[in-house]
DNA sequence: CTTGTTAATGAGAATTATTCTCATTAAAAA
DNA sequence: TTTTTAATGAGAATAATTCTCATTAACAAG
């Protein structure tokens, strides 16, 4: 088993590659980090964890690297809520698009599954809907629900 | 006509008042501010315009009102993408609920109404599910979609 | 209308997440 | 192996937001 067939990693190296990157150690130690990990994490988490495996990575490498990954689709960043903004690793298909029950009190994310109810197929039509009304390409969406989680519920 | 009936502000006061906060110049200002724009204003831009029409107000008094604000449920703050957050009158009733499709390029935020397409209905019964789920107390959500307006699909 | 209580203010310092700079290193093409 | 140049890492710089604290003003009570 080589180097680049384990985890995955190939297909990582494939994207990179079609956009002319290379694939560098800490590049490659942020993506293992979050493809292991289900994790929604913040740039500063990544940071301490890729310290740990690979020999350490700066700070500013991982905000560089994490803006990259995210511009060519391999990671998927969002806010919730508290100010700084969280990653998590973007799946090849479509299967593990998912949403989030974001907890205002401690934080929780919660990921659930946008094949529930239809609402794949809802958000797709609306998308539909949307873009020709106004004229809009639509490329992403960000769909959060905020509240309290069964935990915070009770103090 | 006196000073509280105007431009709705009894119905601020009221409620400010139910919170035990008073209506200060500021504050007012804020709320004024909010109300007569439709747009949806940085922190900054907030302050700009108060100092406009109030005698100046700190830049300071303007976060931690809207801080205020936003958790008496009389403004609706959100993250538009780049990383300064942006602010908006909530309304009454929820005739004005909407949500917002958001240019990657200039920012631009354009409200669409969520009473077409049954959204309104979609989101309503998705939340009643996924509260009994995962026993989580749903208060409130975010619907973006981000993409390209008409005028940066061009360029 | 005064007055007293105390929430709120405003100037600026402090904090914090993120970006920038630039000399050095190391992917990977040749 | 050599060469090219993208990428790195340390730290400085930036920018949004929060904190501090002495001063002010909202407003309830008299
Ligand atoms: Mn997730
Ligand atoms: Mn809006
Ligand atoms: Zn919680
Ligand atoms: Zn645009």
């Amino acid at each position: 088993m080589d180097n680049l067939s384990a985890k995955g990693i190939s297909w990582y190296y494939d994207r990179l590659n079609r956009h002319c990157c290379r694939l560098t150690k800490p590049r490659r130690a942020i993506l293992d980090i979050l493809e292991d990990t289900g994790e929604h994490l913040s740039a500063e988490q990544i940071h301490r964890q890729v310290s740990k495996i690979s020999t350490n990575a700066g700070l500013s490498t991982v905000y560089r690297n994490l803006e990259l990954l995210v511009r060519i689709g391999l990671v998927w960043k969002f806010d919730a809520g508290d100010k700084k903004a969280r990653y998590e690793i973007a799946k090849r298909t479509d299967e593990n698009h998912h949403h989030h029950l974001i907890c205002k009190k401690c934080n929780t994310i919660i990921d659930y599954s946008a094949s529930v109810d239809n609402e794949k197929d809802f958000i797709k039509m609306r998308e539909k809907n949307l873009s020709r009304k106004y004229n809009f390409k639509i490329e992403n969406h960000c769909i959060d629900f905020f509240g309290l989680c069964y935990k915070c519920r009770k103090s």
